[in-house]
DNA sequence: ACATTATTTCGTTTATTACCGAAACTTCCA
DNA sequence: TGGAAGTTTCGGTAATAAACGAAATAATGT
């Protein structure tokens, strides 16, 4: 960790903290911090090192880190070792990690309010709110599923465009859109 | 609990474990769910009944609802005691989470990042690529910030509009912002 | 095939967070 | 101003999640 850049020591262990708050471990949110201030691709020995971490969690961590897609296993020319990068793209990063939020946080929702509104086979009199308000949340977890899954199909550089635009662009289409 | 209707239950139940992996407690997040479904508003004690937790827990998770916007303090005439709603609208209600998570999450990011820019007052060649990275992610997210505050100020209605256009939309501004 | 090195799995320990219940504090009305 | 009703704070306990290290498994090259 003391081999490491000022300015990349606090990063990371800030970085880490963030992570706690975020729902993802601090090793996870450490780990990526390091790949993402690292040039070159780094192997779990070499992190472990830096990060003063076991050998296990960092194991865990990575495979983790793999799965919300933000980490690559690379393979370095006469080195048989398994070396991780970060993606460097931020914003492809952080859409990455949108997505990966959406498959785990709304997608269970709309399969959960579903499943609650499938259930009541007769529907008492004494449900007839609470039914009403749970089609509301599902009107709009459809809406948002719909939507973000529209977004997904679209090149990163668009985006960032329309982002640019600011409220610009969502002006002219709240207006268009009557 | 057992006094609610059935798929009142079932929801209560769920959202509080989504609630615990979305990184609000359990407690939080069925008592939301109660008082999302409920008709009336409801006093802390009945509360406590329904969903059989202590007061002083209730009680600290009720001033977190308030705090991130979604459950409202409320006056019933004739009673003396403080009663809750959620509410209602789903949608000013996500809005009003993302709003609050950009708070908590986005910002400190981006005062972290200037923090460990600022930091190295003498940068020395070996934190020049650290450097690009910070800077990069700083870019992301001072737009992400100028972005999501565009959008604050538009109204909900516009909102869903421009959600439910979908991907036309986004296609237009595409090739429009060049 | 075997020895060597890399990686993962698993049970345990440690740290964090949620939750309870009692006590302190506030507010409102008689 | 006292006391009843309501709310919050606080210390301790229980539940949950993170992290370790040893042991098992898998992969590589000779």
């Amino acid at each position: 960790m003391n081999t490491l850049p000022a300015v990349a020591q606090k990063f990371i262990l800030h970085w880490g903290e963030m992570g706690v708050r975020w729902g993802i471990n601090r090793t996870m949110a450490q780990i990526h911090a390091l790949l993402f201030l690292s040039e070159e691709p780094m192997n779990a020995e070499k992190i472990c090192d830096t990060l003063d971490l076991a050998r296990s969690n960092v194991s865990v961590a990575l495979k983790d880190l793999q799965g919300w897609g933000i980490v690559k296993l690379v393979h370095l020319s006469g080195d048989r070792r398994d070396h991780f990068e970060s993606m460097k793209d931020v914003f492809e990063m952080f859409r990455a990690i949108a997505i990966e939020r959406k498959r785990r946080e709304v997608d269970p929702t709309l399969r959960l309010i579903n499943d609650c509104l499938d259930d009541s086979g007769k529907p008492k009199a004494s449900d007839a709110y609470v039914r009403e308000r749970l089609e509301a949340m599902k009107e709009f977890f459809e809406l948002a599923i719909n939507f973000t899954s529209q977004v997904e199909r679209m090149s990163t550089p668009s985006l960032v465009r329309v982002a640019k635009m600011g409220d610009k662009a969502l002006k002219l289409l709240g207006l268009m859109g009557g």
